[in-house]
RNA sequence: GGGCGAUUAGCUCAGCGGGAGAGCGCUCCGUUCACACCGGAGAGGUCACUGGUUCGAUCCCAGUAUCGCCCACCA
């Protein structure tokens, strides 16, 4: 019989194929529910994933792939396992990323003074539309990028539980999210003050310390000439258009330089500023004394509070000097400057001072670093505004060490993730502020009473009831209260700020485990997260755990490393690097791509490297023809049959101790641990052990049935450990000779394998690999074909080699097409066969 | 300025106190009765550098250099 009559009577496709897979069996694992979460298990028998949602601001690329499928490794290992996977998946699509797509997409701003316009449509570039136009805008768009997110990782294969979708924006998250909001109020953990922030012009927004970076700016040093009562004081400063809000000079402790003085006057405005010690400044700045503005930087912001300074506000909230002069400057002075912007304010007052000689030599360039937020265009200003926050460790001692303590009772992937959390926490400098003035989000679920002059009182909250959530405050009125007292004096006005968007994403444990499910899934088994995160997401939502529920919201943290390109740079858009990853599962297949994911380990950078997905695409081919071969020699019908023969016990023995080492290292997760010993072993059951036992399978007798025997049973484990890797190859396989999904199967065990075959001795195998290997050499240095007989060979070694040898004789012989193997023991060290033609 | 990590074959990376490894690429050979999205064999390295500990160091310690990342109150 012809291997080809050998596959049609086994039902097997003649030419086995990866292309398609996909779109076969992601449809379906959807109709069967392969995936589905049981809400009716208890939390012992549950392994529960707080999955990122990304955020929805334009496409997901390959690092969303890379970490998401080390993720969906584990998830399907656990599942295998026995645990009823808690896998849900989530949008984060609230927030200014959110906003800001809308804004390029559509070419729209939002305007909170303008009508809602429902027949809106654009008419013009850079248009100013209604706040709610604009959220319907954000909704519309979200909903679109959230339909292409979906499908991706449906064909990427994430084996995510759909039903248990969430979108931070949605009324569910909403609504969790005001909950907790008035529940810190309530505690006493959150609060509003008005305070010096750091602001963002262009989105005219507050922002929070999470949220910044430093950018190297060119900038310049200005020497100013103040003047003290005994002569000019030469003062250093990078910001001279803050001359008009100077509320001092600083220099440090003990400078002997400037001990004695007391007041200066200022350059041009000739505002008498006095002249203190504090220790933040240096000595060997500039000329060794600062000028402290409100607010040039947050320096600034500690000598104004350390000093109980005077108070000069110049800078607006668009960051245009304000219309009104600070106190204590005169009107002829500081009208020139009412209504410039930053830059233009600088070139006026070097101009100005260079007449009234104050200025002292030409400005010296310089690159410095600069604030600003993470997502914004210009330098971060500070403006004082009244804002919410939430108390987080930056101003209270007793809950730092209560976070810190949380941060080592989490278990880090890797380990040394965890120095980013301590130092994040221990370098917090103020409370987690999360209003922001802006439109798409989740909205402060408070109004304000008014006073008599229409003012509102901070001090008097109204608050909604718990019921009513989520809600608006800008479209609805507190209890008690009727739409005609709203923004009259007497009556009520909104809070009309949203919370920033880690505000409800910190929450995504309780929003994707809500209500009865809460208690079978909390706290959570795993957090996967980028690192970068750490102090947003990571922290944030340890944050909120230990506020509302006094522990942690998760056991274990995994950190994923980036994607870097050939060049080891981040892959970036702007440097056209990027590769999208729907063009790259449609042309290579999901399989191979996450062989290539798998490859890189947790918190590890990864290069994209199109030659790994290639070799991914040839594992799963190959896994596809070795399971066809094997099994149109009838492994499958073999499956309960005796596994009698020592090379065929050695193999399985040999597989027990994969499945052993895959189980720990997945168990550490080290997915790649896993998948490189299984693969590894898998090469070596195509290469040696199939050309070992073919020939001796396609006969009659116990010795065939063994060899098909323990072929099934090898294949049957190959496929559970390649199952978490290989999702679409590995199902498409067992479906041809097994029941139900390989994916509802049972994670093997060395157990069920020993069971089977008793006292295998894995060095068989080794040994049996080693003469075929000799036998090849000889072959290929004579050029010949692998199927070229060998009249006479020797086998020369130890006598226990030997001995050993004997017991896979028949095999190598076959596989080697050896007619005659004499054994001669003794003569060398080590196993040699000697091959003669 | 502080912290974390990395530096091993041309490339991508494992290893981590006694033998230097894998895959890709490369060279040669073979093959079309599982697999051309194929098979077999082979060549390739003072394990960044300098000291130290040790019988013995790629591995441990100290320092240096380079790269990456995180953090920082950067007049």
């Amino acid at each position: 019989m012809t291997d080809t009559e050998r596959t049609a009577r086994a039902g097997l496709p003649e030419r086995p194929s990866l292309d398609g897979l996909e779109v076969k069996w992601a449809r379906r694992w959807q109709e069967e529910g392969t995936y589905t979460f049981d809400r009716s298990q208890e939390r012992a028998d549950v392994y529960a994933i707080d999955t990122p949602p990304p955020t929805v601001s334009g496409e997901l690329h390959m690092g969303h792939v890379f970490s998401y499928t080390h993720t969906d490794t584990v998830a399907r290992f656990q599942r295998m396992r026995g645990k009823h996977v808690f896998y849900p998946i989530g949008w984060d699509d609230n927030g200014l990323p959110t906003e800001r797509r809308v804004q390029n997409v559509y070419g729209v701003r939002p305007d909170p003074s303008l009508p809602y316009d429902p027949a809106w449509t654009k008419t013009k570039d850079q248009e100013l539309v209604s706040r709610r136009n604009f959220i319907e805008l954000c909704r519309t768009l979200m909903a679109e990028d959230e339909e292409a997110f979906e499908a991706l990782w449906r064909r990427l294969g994430l084996s995510v539980d759909w039903s248990l979708k969430y979108a931070t924006i949605g009324d569910r998250a909403r609504a969790i999210s005001q909950r907790a909001f008035l529940d810190n109020l309530a505690r006493g953990e959150a609060y509003t003050a008005e305070a010096p922030t750091l602001w963002d012009v262009g989105f005219r927004t507050a922002v929070a310390q999470a949220e910044l970076e430093d950018r190297d700016r060119p900038g310049a040093y200005y020497k100013l000439r103040f003047h003290g009562p005994d002569g000019p004081v030469e003062v250093d400063t990078t910001r001279p258009e803050l001359l008009p809000a100077c509320v001092a000079l600083v220099y440090h402790p003990g400078d002997e330089r400037y001990k004695n003085l007391k007041e200066v006057r200022t350059p041009f405005f000739d505002v008498t500023v006095p002249v203190y010690e504090h220790h933040l400044a240096a000595p060997d700045k500039g000329t060794g004394i600062a000028m402290v503005c409100t607010f040039g930087d947050i320096t600034d912001v500690a000598w104004w509070r350390d000093l109980d300074l005077d108070t000069r506000v110049v800078l607006g909230r668009d960051g245009r000097f304000l219309p009104d002069r600070p106190d204590g400057v005169s009107e002829a002075a500081y009208e020139q400057f009412a209504g410039l912007t930053v830059n233009a304010a600088r070139r006026e007052i070097v101009r100005i001072l260079r007449e009234t000689d104050d200025l002292i030599g030409e400005p010296r360039p310089i690159t410095h670093p600069v604030k600003f937020y993470e997502r914004g265009d210009s330098p971060l200003e500070i403006v004082t505004s009244r804002q919410w926050f939430i108390r987080n460790g930056g101003r209270d001692a007793e809950l730092r060490e209560k976070l810190l303590a949380r941060g080592r009772e989490l278990r880090w992937i890797p380990e040394h993730m965890r120095h980013r959390y301590e130092h994040w926490v221990n370098g917090l400098t103020g409370d987690w502020l999360i209003s922001r003035q802006r439109f798409s989000g989740v909205q402060i679920p408070v109004w304000y009473r008014l006073d008599n002059a229409g003012e509102p009182d901070h001090d008097q909250l109204l608050i909604p009831d718990m019921s009513t959530l989520p809600v608006d405050p800008l479209s609805e009125c507190p209890p008690g209260f009727d739409e005609s007292q709203r923004d009259v004096p007497g009556g009520f006005a909104a809070d009309p700020d949203v919370m920033d968007t880690w505000a409800t994403s910190s929450l995504t444990p309780q929003i994707a485990g809500d209500g009865e499910l809460f208690a079978r899934v909390f706290p959570m088994d795993l957090r996967p997260q980028g690192q970068e995160i750490i102090r947003t997401w990571l922290f944030s939502t340890v944050l909120r755990a230990e506020l509302e529920f006094g522990e942690l919201p998760w056991h274990t943290t995994v950190q994923s490393g980036w994607i870097l390109d050939p060049d080891r740079k981040k892959m970036s858009k702007a440097k056209g690097n990027v590769v999208t990853p729907m063009a790259l599962l449609e042309q290579s297949g999901a399989d191979a791509v996450r062989y290539w994911a798998a490859s890189g380990r947790p918190g590890t950078d990864i290069a994209y490297d199109p030659a790994q997905i290639k070799v991914g695409r040839r594992l799963a081919t190959k896994l596809l023809n070795a399971s066809k071969f094997a099994l149109g020699l009838g492994a499958a019908e073999a499956l309960r049959q005796p596994v009698s023969e020592p090379l065929d016990r050695a193999m399985l023995a040999r597989l027990a101790e994969v499945v052993t080492e895959a189980t720990a290292a997945f168990d550490a997760y080290n997915h790649t641990d896993a998948l490189q010993a299984t693969e590894a072993f898998f090469w070596t059951f195509c290469d040696d052990y199939i050309e070992l036992v073919k020939e001796r399978a396609y006969a009659q007798g116990p010795p065939a049935e063994s060899a098909k025997a323990a072929l099934a049973g090898g294949l049957s484990v190959l496929l559970r450990l390649f199952a978490p890797f290989l999702p679409y190859a590995t199902e498409e396989v067992w479906s041809w000779w097994r029941y139900g999904s390989v994916h509802r199967s049972t994670w093997p065990t060395p157990y069920e394998l020993t069971r089977v075959a008793p006292e295998g001795d894995p060095a068989l195998l080794d040994l049996a690999g080693e003469a075929l290997r000799q036998v090849r050499r000889a072959k290929s240095d004579r050029k010949l074909s692998m199927k070229a007989d060998v009249p006479l060979a020797e086998a020369l070694g130890p006598a226990e080699v030997l001995a050993k040898l004997a017991l896979v004789e028949g095999d190598v012989k076959a596989a080697g097409r050896i007619a005659r193997l004499d054994r001669l023991p003794g003569r060398t060290p080590e196993l040699v066969i000697a091959s003669a033609f």
